[in-house]
DNA sequence: TTGATTACCGAACATTTGGTAGATAGCCTT
DNA sequence: AAGGCTATCTACCAAATGTTCGGTAATCAA
């Protein structure tokens, strides 16, 4: 075989690339190390060489999102923090805009999404190799929707179950759907219909 | 081994019940033949007897699926017409009320719904085997809800995505959660908010 | 230039997989 | 009681799977 050697980081990010569109295609058990690593352009045992198992692939690229999530949406956070302490408090609309800009990252990386919305209900499964880490994003997601809602809602952890589980279902049926209806457009609607206004 | 020759009908229902538990779990390719028949108390090639290929046991319990639930959705829908030909058309509270049914139906059979949330995932992939069933019935699901909301929505269908999708998000934060929350209260609450009140 | 490091390969391995073939035994009809 | 039907078994198979091993060549530091 045509030996190409590449910069271990770009072979990386290639793979952790491939690994996400798979996944999301086909889930965990439906790739083959063989078949992902085919689609990197590299053996069997070249793969490996990168993730010591099949399982780790999975973590790896789990780990290797977290710390590029962490990067983006901390800052947007404290943006709108920011924002805030102009004012008196998280306002109505600087919630709105801070959801529906994590929902336009969403929309941005379709393959992404699909790939987080095909794992996370494969580990729904308690002794699912990724459950853990699904189940703490979730838990993390609700702590900070029911934070910036603490003012805005009369039951913060409610309504921030609810904006959660828009989301999930929404992408889900975007997806689904080949992207033909409006998702901005619908998520927005029903944010505010569900973020009472303040009278 | 002990050969123990059961009702054709009841070995029937007994592995559509493993099927569901069991592809809940681990997903269609986590399962195996050989695991799903151990469930059942019959060998691999038993199983086999009943469905003639893995595919066929997916396909199978999905239509067997399908006709349950029209056996207990149509009343259902039908019921609930019977009762808005009295006044005029669907009211707000029949609506409410026919939606609140269609959950508990989910919060009652919490293994059929983590099948369906995890089966549904799966199917995502144009190419899945499932793929076709899951877009339909969801492509019906919405139209239902869009006939209901008809006249109580500005936009019926995109009322109908919304709710559809606080439907799947719910069901699966509930599942994942241990179920530590009051799932038709945070429903009724949302639905409720989603569908403005005449005035 | 040389030597060490390491990205990558081919081949092999044990195991697991979905599926088949033929035998056998429990049930129903007659 | 006899005979057929079929639910179920044991045994088997070819293919695929995750992983390991020893080697090879590209890159880099000295």
């Amino acid at each position: 075989m045509a030996r190409l050697r590449e910069n271990p980081e770009v072979r990386r990010a290639q793979i952790f690339d491939a690994a996400i569109l798979m996944l999301g295609e086909q889930g965990f058990n439906g790739i083959t190390v063989q078949r992902l690593a085919q689609r990197c352009g590299v053996s069997n045992a070249g793969l490996l060489h990168y993730f010591p198992s099949k399982d780790e692939i999975l973590l790896g690229v789990l780990d290797e999102l977290e710390r590029r999530e962490a990067d983006i949406v901390v800052p947007l956070i404290a943006a709108a923090a920011d924002k805030a302490s102009e004012g008196a408090g998280a306002s109505r609309g600087l919630v709105l805009e801070l959801l529906r800009s994590m929902l336009e990252r969403f929309a941005a990386r379709p393959d992404l999404g699909r790939f987080l919305v095909v794992m996370q209900a494969e580990a729904l499964h308690r002794e699912h190799l990724a459950n853990a880490w699904f189940r703490d994003r979730e838990a993390m997601t609700i702590d900070l929707f029911a934070d910036l809602l603490a003012t805005l809602a009369a039951e913060p952890r409610r309504t921030a179950r609810q904006l959660v589980a828009l989301l999930y279902g929404l992408g889900q049926i975007w997806l689904r759907g080949d992207r033909d209806f409006d998702l901005l457009a619908t998520w927005d609607s029903a944010v505010a219909a569900l973020i009472p206004e303040r009278r």
